[in-house]
DNA sequence: CAAGAGATCATCT
DNA sequence: GATGATCTCTTGA
């Protein structure tokens, strides 16, 4: 079933931990692709430096000021795209970062989309999975706990064992770069980096 | 295997 | 004008 907006109106971190073992579905006019979420990171507001919002409320932040459940999609380094979920209530700047897949459906296509075919390749990082998921700019402010194009279902199964590190790239945060905000399937092979 | 460079542009100063 | 919530390829031990 799918995962509706009160999931992600829950605390950041407590979303970015709930997220584990949910899956990723992606409907497109090519192919249905679904992946099992194995690795996230919170971004939990404007105080925290590694957050895109404490640049303050601009075009490119809008959304994550906006209500919970929406897709912050932003384009970086000039090259990839970044898939994030906004989190808790309206006007409460926050993100959850999805950043690895295990494929599950669609294998195919998504080894067409990044040229790859070694499954723990494919979608393990942030700016590879939306490749392999044909995800973009135009999924920017998407609804993912109403739309059919991009949402995350829960299949049941047991609660995966959760492992804590530092989040990824965020050297420069200040006291926050420490922070263990980076959440991982214990014993995935198919995270960004063990 | 580890380390380093380059790609390439939206966003902010 | 600088830089980044990344990835791939090349180089060298």
């Amino acid at each position: 079933m799918k995962i509706q907006r009160s999931f992600y109106a829950q605390p950041t971190i407590e979303v970015a931990r709930q997220l584990l073992g949910k899956y990723l579905v992606r409907k497109h006019p090519v192919g249905t692709t679904v992946g099992k979420i194995v690795e996230t990171e919170a971004y939990v507001g404007p105080h925290d430096l590694a957050c895109h919002a404490s640049k303050g409320r601009t075009a490119r932040t809008e959304v994550m000021f906006g209500p919970p459940g929406h897709a912050y999609v932003y384009f970086i380094y000039g090259v990839y795209y970044c898939l994030n979920i906004v989190t808790e209530e309206i006007g409460h700047a926050s993100a959850v970062l999805i950043r690895a897949l295990e494929p599950i459906d669609g294998v195919e296509l998504m080894q067409k989309r990044r040229r790859v075919e070694e499954l723990r390749k494919l979608a393990s990082g942030p700016g590879k999975l939306c490749l392999a998921m044909s995800i973009d700019k135009a999924l920017n402010g998407a609804d993912m706990s109403r739309g059919s194009v991009l949402y995350v279902e829960d299949r049941g199964g047991q609660a995966p064992k959760i492992i804590a590190r530092p989040r990824v790239g965020v050297d420069y945060a200040d006291k926050w770069k420490d922070k263990p905000w980076r959440f991982l399937i214990r014993g995935s092979e198919f995270v960004s980096k063990p």
